[in-house]
Order: C-alpha cells, then structure tokens, then sequence
DNA sequence: CTGTTAGCGCGTTCAT
DNA sequence: ATGAACGCGCTAACAG
C-alpha cells in the first residue's frame, strides 16, 4: 500500500510536504506548483489512499454514523437504509450498523461504534426503553431516532400521529361507516397510534366496536377475526401487513372486502398495490423523513428537535 | 474516554502493563495477580473500549466486514442483514455497509472499506460486472457473493438453478401442466433460472408458449399479460414479487388464479403466505447460505469456493 | 517554500 | 514483575 512516506521517499522529498499536498492545503500554505504537480503524479501512479486509521488517530473527521435497527425484516427496513445509504453516500459518510433483537431480549452490542469512532447515531425504529444507552460511550454525538420513543435520547424524526388519525377517521366518516373494529400489535408505535385513532373516531361518531391486540402472526389474526362479536364496518389494522393478514384471514372465512367490511392499513408497503383488494392506507413520506434525519445527526451540534410529518391518504380497494 | 494511558494514569502504572492485561497476555507474561485485577476493574468502572483506529494502524485485526448490496428494496435484503448481524454480532465482527444502484449507473463508493479497514467483503446480490473491482485496494482479503455472478472474484453462494428447475418441472408435470408462459426481467438471476427453467421444461415435455420480459414494473407486467396470444396453463414469474404482479394483473382483467391459469413464483418471501391466492414457489433456505456465506468470509484463507444450495418447494394455492 | 518534530492509542521489543 | 521507548500513517506546530 502507498503512503506518504513511499511517495515522499520516492520523491526525496519530506513527509509533511507531501502531506500537505495530499490533504489539499498545499496552495493555501505556499507550495511549488511544480512539487504540487510530482507528488499528485505519484500519488496518482502508486495509488495512494489515505490510511483511514491513522486519520481517525489524529482525530480527524471520520464521517461515519452508526446505525441501530430494531428490526431487520420491517418492510420499510430495506427502504429506510437504502435512502440513508445514498444520503451518506453523497456526502461522504460511511456507515456501520449494530442491531437488536427485541424479542429475543437480546442486548444492543456497541463495541461496533466504540471500535470505529461514529460521528452520529440514527436509531431505527420505535422502542420503549434504552438501557444500553446507559453504557454508551460517546453520549455526546449527534443522534437521531426514526420511530416513536418513550427515552428521548437526541432528535426525533416521526409520523404525527394526530394528524394521521383525523385523516382516517374523516375519510371513513364520508364515507358514512358508522363503527370500527381495531386490530394492533403491543409495539409502542401501534400503541401511540392507537390512541389517537380511538379519539379520533369518537369525534367523527364512529364507534369503536372492539379493539383486538394480536401479535401480528397469521394466526392469531386469524384468531382475533374469528372471535369478532359482530363484523364493523371497518377493520383498521396498525399497518398493512397486519392490514394483509386479516383480509387474508377474512377471506378463508369467505368474508368479501370491502364489500362485507373494509379494511384500513397503514405504511403504504411496496406490496399494499398489489394485494388483492388493494389496500386504502396511509402513506409517510420516507424520503423527507431519512433526508430530515440525516440533516439532523450529520450537523455539527447534536439537536434535541422533533419533527413530525404528515402522511398521505392513498384511497384504494380495500376501504 | 478510558484509554489505557489513563488507566495506567490512575493506577500510578506503565501503560504497557496496562496494555498486557488488557490484551490478555498478562498471564502469559507474568503480571501480578494483584495488579491485574486493579487495572481490569479500573477499566471495567471507566468503560474502557480499545480505539480501533489504535490497533488497526498496529496491524491488529479489526474485525471489521464490509457489505455491498445491489439492491435495497429486494425484500430479501433485510433478512439477510438481519442474519448477518446475527451472526456478526455472536463471533464479535462488526459491518460496514456501502452499495450501489443499478440502475442509475452509479458506481459504487468503496471509500467506506478503505477508511476502516475491512477484512472480508460480503457481496449481497447477483451482478454482471464488477468494474469496481479494478479500483478495489484489498483484493488479497477474502469476499463471497451471495447471488449469481459472471465475474467471480471470491467465493460464492447461491441456489441451484438446475435443480430448482427440475423440481418445478416435475411439480408441473405431475399436474398434467401441458404449456406455460415465463415472464422474467434482465436481471442475472432471472436469465440464470430462465435457461434452465426452459430446458427442464422441455423434459417434461411442457411447451413453452411465450417468453414475457419485462422490467418488472405493475405496467409493464399487465402489458405483458394482455399481449398473451393465449392463456397457457401456467405462467411462471422470475420472483414472488412478479407473481404477485401477475396475479394482479389477471384479476384486473378478471381471469382468476388458479382456476384460469396457474401463477408460479419464486422466494417465497414473507407475503407469499398471505396474498389472495396464496403463492406456490420456491423457498431458499436463507439461513443456511448465510451462515454459509459468513463462515467463508470469515476464515482466515481466501476461498475461491461455490456453493449452491436446494430450494424446498412450497405447494401453496396458486398453482 | 520546505523540513523537523511531536503525538494521537496501542502492542511489542528491550531493558531493568 | 514492571517500565521506557519505538513505530504504525498521518497532520499540525514550529523552525528554518
């Protein structure tokens, strides 16, 4: 591997000159445009990179943000990271990635960060508690969390849930449904949605029949649908996934959507077009979001900012 | 933040005696037991983490494993990183993600492998080139592809075409299917799985009737169904997502699955279980070629291997 | 305009 | 059983 010193030694020239010119502070300091022009050759030819390890020892800027997941098989995961990674990408930041496993009450391995010195924290996903942060080295960095969160770290980038709700229960009071059956998990982000909805509902004179807390397997969809009292009008289920199974679960209970009830998702996942009956649902707007979250954990000083941002009605089939 | 010179520091120590105990070679050279339990819970009370950037300009391992993916949105990508952090996080590797668009003829930015200083390249995703392999400074370090590839620079893992195709061939022709149409994108994987898919078709003495390339699109997919000469007996798609599409579009031009023509997939990702009708396709086993995947890269010796691995068939509704 | 020096955190001689 | 000194690759302060 080239270094400075092989080009220097090459050149007979001295280490620092040639560092000089390699970190672009050769003009403003006054180097000879001839030195100039023989070390970038150099450079060029034996194919310098600069020792990134050697650099982060010195304390400069590594441009490295870690990222913490929650949950790697969310749909909106993949999406999520993608956008961070073009972000990052255009503005030179390099990501590392640590995960959790919240159902196996795994604990949240940071010696990924400590090892390579992040610069900033984008948490994915919502949570309830955050004891590894406890033990968490560089408390001062920038972080930012998407999702929902009862331990309010940094900032906060997340869907406004009030917002969301009146959207819902305005669209179905025109569209004359009288009442309501819930169908959510126990995550935090169902939960803060949930309330919402409940009061929303109550306010455009829907009622809520019953309101089903199931884990999100086909199963116990399916369950919580066959146990239902009575059909509502509407089932909102607390994302489209869910949205997917119960109108699943439904039609093996020969139950016609929308015809017998509608059903309302939420999140707008690639597949919600699709499905059939294509799924009425709401749908964040993800790249403001992550492009939001970037600003806020790549500025220089760490912000305590919440921003919350309004998804769109998309009308489809299933409602 | 604890380094050993603060350690040593407080202690009234040397820091390399800090640094034998803290590398676990205390023992072996002769430490105090004493002392080595001081500085141990010293570091154990000041959070001490080894600076990578330390220790890699040491030469010492990293443990570090850089990412390339080809595709964010692939619904498999979330499930693969999710089972390499997995496993990453068990034998203490820590990932480093970079990635590229195809589509947009980005090149891929591998900065991020040479800032910190990776020791395998894990390549998720099939691709035709790998011109940034040129520019690639640590060519010596092991890397595998999980997918298909023309340019193969390391070890490889991905499915084995042939016998997934036989295994649908039989599968068909044990349901009297006499004739089918392919619909396939231009992607590698998609051709790799088409060529075979026809050959055993053939065996089995399937005809094939047309060859449907399109970009996967829910247009250019339903344009493809409508330019049909003919409804064959099967349509098999490239990927459950296609199938999905597919499907889609027949219901919008009201033929149904399977009763009309019968939809075969591939992936069986998350949904297939749930669509209306329910996906018959073909099931990776992901966890076994990751961990597969991992242990390759892992190994101190570069490996040129390949391995291929057997989809299970899973009889579902649509075909 | 260019060279010398120091030091970032760590493991490793070589001394003691 | 412990410490001092060196160097990995690099930049910045200081000295010509």
């Amino acid at each position: 591997m080239a270094t400075q010193k092989s080009i220097a030694d090459k050149l007979g020239l001295s280490i620092s000159l040639v560092s000089r010119v390699l970190s672009g502070k050769a003009k403003e300091i006054g180097v000879a445009q001839e030195t100039i022009q023989k070390v970038l050759d150099e450079a060029q030819r034996t194919n310098y990179t600069p020792n990134s390890a050697a650099l982060s020892l010195r304390g400069v800027k590594t441009h490295t943000l870690g990222v913490i997941s929650y949950d790697f098989e969310d749909p909106y995961f993949g999406i999520i990271l993608g956008e961070l990674h073009k972000i990052a990408k255009q503005r030179k930041f390099t990501l590392i990635l640590a995960g959790s496993y919240h159902r196996e009450e795994e604990t949240l391995d940071l010696s990924a960060f400590a090892k390579h010195s992040i610069e900033g924290l984008i948490i994915v996903g919502s949570d309830r508690n955050k004891d590894w942060y406890e033990k968490f080295p560089q408390k001062s960095i920038p972080s930012v969390q998407i999702g929902f969160t009862t331990e309010k770290i940094g900032a906060n980038i997340c869907i406004d849930e009030t917002v969301s709700a009146s959207l819902i229960a305005r669209y179905l009071q025109k569209q004359k449904t009288n009442n309501a059956a819930l169908f959510f998990n126990h995550s935090l982000s169902h939960e803060t949605f949930k309330k919402e909805y409940i009061e929303a509902l109550k306010e455009h004179e829907i009622t809520v029949l019953e309101d089903v807390i199931c884990d999100g397997s086909l199963n116990s969809v399916k369950s919580g649908v066959k146990r239902l009292k009575s059909l509502p009008d509407v089932i909102i289920a607390g994302d489209d996934i869910m949205a997917t199974k119960i109108i699943r679960s439904l039609h093996e209970l020969n139950i016609k959507v929308p015809d017998d009830v509608k059903v309302f998702g939420f999140d707008n996942i690639a597949h919600s077009r699709n499905f059939i009956p294509s799924l009425t649902t709401l749908n964040p707007p993800i790249k403001e979001m992550i492009q939001a979250a970037f600003d806020l954990v790549s500025s220089p000083k760490a912000s305590q900012e919440t921003m919350r941002f309004t998804p769109e009605l998309i009308s489809r089939e299933s409602a």
